[in-house]
RNA sequence: UCCUCGGUAGCUCAGUGGUAGAGCGGUCGACUGUUAAUCGAUUGGUCGUAGGUUCGAAUCCUACCCGGGGAGCCA
C-alpha cells in the first residue's frame, strides 16, 4: 500500500487529520516524557516530525529500537506544532520498525560530514540534506530538458550507445568487445584481429550522438539526445566524468545566431523550472553550499547572455590590466583563466566566445568567408566554465571533404555524414550540454561527483 | 597525466624526535516540547602501506597506495 508522500503533509496537512508515513528516521531526540523523531521519505528537504508521548505505553519498546537511518511506518494525527522549526507534526498513535539501524556502526551522524567521506559510503550518501537536496534538483533538470524540447517541438531520439565510429575529437574512447582478454585473436603482423570481434570491426562507447543526431535533423528538423556519453581520458577534475549525460540538441534551416538563442532560452528555462520546483532545496544551496546560488540564478534569468567573438575577446584579454599565466595570441586557445576572467570578472554572465580558429576546433563547423575562422560557439559560465560546446555545421560537401583531408582523416569512414551533403544538405546547427555541469551550476556544488548518484572516473566505480 | 597539499579514534582535526589528544558521534545517566537539544560520566587508536635513519619515529628519509585542490583535455 502506498501512503501519500511527506512532503504532501506538510504542505497541506490539516490538524486532527488521521495520516500513515513511511519514511527513514533522520534524527531521534529524546527527552524525559517524550520523544521526537524526524522522518524523511526523500520528497522534501524537511522531514516530518514525529512526537512519540512515553505514557502511550504500547510505543515505549519500539521507540527504543529507533534510531538514524531506520526504516519505520507511523500512525497517528496530524497537530499544530508548537516548535519553530516546523508549522505541523505528527503525533504517533502506533509505530512499525521494518529495518533497525545500529547506531554504534552506521556512518550517517547529525553533524555535518566532508563530500570526500560521503563519496566512500555512496550507498548512503543519498539519504543526507544535501545530496537529497542535489538529486531532487537534478530530477528538476532533466524534467525542464524534456519539457523544454518538447514544447518546441524537437523530437527526443536516441542514439546509439556503442558506435564504430572513430571519431576525431573528445578525448580517449572505451572500446567495447567481446574478446577473452587472455587471449586476443592476433593478425600475422600481430595487430589485433577485430573482424572476429562480435561487431567485427572495433567498437567503442560513444563520446557523442551529434553525427548521428545530424542523420535525424534532417529528416525532423529539431532534434536533441538526452543519454549517457563515456570518455576514457586520466582527467581528474571537479568537472569531468568518464560516464556523464548529454544533451544534445541539433536543428536543421538553423544558423550560429539560432543555436545562440536556443541555448540561451534554454539555460533560463531550466533555472526557472528548478526555482519553482525545488525553492526550498535552492535555498539550501544558497545558505548552506554557495552563496551566490540565488544570485546567479537570478542572473542567468534576467540577463542577456553576452556574445562575442574570439577575436574580440582575445582583444579585450590583451587589454586586460591582469597578468594571466598562459599567453593570449590569436589562434591559441583560451585558457581556463581567460575563461573565468571573461565570464566572472569582466562581463559577469554567461559569456558566449564564437568564431574560433579553424585549426584549434573540429572538423564539421562551417567555415567562415575569412577562411580563418569557423562558426563555433562556447557558453562560458561563472565557477564551472565552458558548459555548452557547439557549432554551425559545415553543409557544404566539397568544403567538409576538404576540411576532412585537412583534419588527417579517412573519407570513406564518414561516407554516411557526407551524404547527407549530397542529398538535401540545409545550414543546421547545434551544441552539446553537459548535464551534470548543469547541475553543478545550479546547484553550487563544487565537485561534479556530488551530483551524480554513482560517479564514474578513474579508480572510481564502487558503487 | 603533471603540479601541489594531505592521510592520526566512527567523523572533523590538533600534535614537527621523548608517556597518542580534543570536539563531535556511540554508550550510560539527568532533563519543562526538543529540533546540530542541553548537562554529567564513559567508550574509543596497526598514527595510509612497506622499508630505512635513530638509544628512541605520528614526527626525519625513500618507495608505493589513496584522497583534496589546481592544470591539461573537454561537456
Amino acid at each position: 500500500m502506498t501512503y501519500p508522500r511527506i512532503v504532501h503533509f506538510l504542505r497541506q496537512g490539516k490538524p486532527d487529520q488521521l495520516v500513515t508515513v513511511q519514511g527513514w528516521i533522520r534524527t531521534k531526540r529524546e527527552l524525559k516524557g517524550f520523544t521526537f523523531l524526524e522522518v524523511s521519505d526523500g520528497s522534501s528537504l524537511q522531514g516530518l516530525q514525529v512526537v512519540i508521548d512515553l505514557e502511550i505505553v504500547q510505543l515505549v519498546d519500539s521507540v527504543r529500537k529507533c534510531h538514524t537511518g531506520a526504516s519505520i511506518t507511523v500512525s497517528g494525527v496530524l497537530a499544530t506544532s508548537p516548535g519553530k522549526e516546523q508549522s505541523i507534526e505528527l503525533k504517533a498513535q502506533s509505530l512499525i520498525i521494518h529495518g533497525e539501524s545500529d547506531p554504534g556502526s552506521y556512518p550517517l551522524q547529525k553533524k555535518r560530514h566532508s563530500f570526500e567521506f560521503l563519496r566512500t559510503i555512496g550507498h548512503l550518501r543519498p539519504r543526507t540534506n544535501t545530496y537529497g537536496a542535489v538529486f531532487r534538483v537534478r530530477n528538476a533538470c532533466a524534467w525542464a530538458v524534456h519539457q523544454f524540447f518538447q514544447e518546441q517541438g524537437f523530437l527526443w531520439i536516441h542514439t546509439p550507445i556503442i558506435t564504430a565510429s572513430d571519431c576525431e575529437g573528445s578525448g580517449e574512447m572505451f572500446t567495447v568487445t567481446n574478446f577473452n582478454l587472455g587471449q586476443i585473436p592476433k593478425n600475422p603482423n600481430g595487430s589485433v584481429d577485430y573482424s572476429q570481434d562480435f561487431f567485427g570491426r572495433p567498437a567503442y562507447l560513444t563520446v557523442s550522438g551529434q553525427l548521428q543526431a545530424e542523420i535525424l535533423a534532417m529528416a525532423f528538423t529539431n532534434v536533441y539526445t538526452f543519454g549517457p556519453t563515456f570518455r576514457a581520458e586520466n582527467s581528474n577534475t571537479s568537472r569531468h566524468l568518464a560516464e556523464f549525460w548529454m544533451i544534445e540538441p541539433e536543428m536543421a534551416f538553423c544558423d550560429l545566431e539560432g543555436n545562440m538563442d536556443l541555448a540561451e532560452a534554454f539555460l533560463k528555462y531550466v533555472f526557472k523550472v528548478v526555482l519553482t520546483n525545488c525553492s526550498a532545496d535552492m535555498e539550501f544551496f544558497d545558505a548552506r553550499i554557495d552563496n551566490s546560488v540565488l544570485a546567479v540564478a537570478d542572473n542567468i534569468i534576467n540577463n542577456e547572455f553576452q556574445r562575442l567573438t574570439y577575436t574580440d575577446a582575445i582583444a579585450l584579454l590583451q587589454k586586460a590590466d591582469r597578468q594571466f599565466e598562459y599567453p593570449v595570441e590569436w589562434g591559441l586557445d583560451l585558457q581556463s583563466e581567460h575563461e573565468r576572467y571573461l565570464a566572472e570578472d569582466l562581463f559577469k554572465r554567461p559569456t558566449i566566445v564564437t568564431d574560433y580558429p579553424t585549426q584549434i576546433k573540429a572538423f564539421y563547423m562551417r567555415l567562415n568567408e575569412d577562411g580563418k575562422t569557423v562558426r563555433a560557439m562556447d557558453v562560458l559560465v561563472p565557477r564551472v566554465g565552458e558548459i555548452i560546446g557547439g557549432s554551425q555545421r559545415e553543409e557544404r560537401l566539397e568544403v567538409l571533404e576538404k576540411r576532412i583531408n585537412e583534419h588527417g582523416l579517412s573519407m570513406n569512414q564518414y561516407w554516411w555524414y557526407l551524404d547527407l551533403r549530397r542529398y538535401g544538405t540545409v545550414p543546421h546547427a547545434g551544441f552539446g550540454l553537459g548535464f551534470e555541469r548543469l547541475v553543478q551550476f545550479i546547484t553550487g556544488m563544487a565537485n561534479i561527483r556530488d551530483v551524480i548518484p554513482f560517479p564514474r572516473a578513474p579508480e572510481t566505480i564502487e558503487f
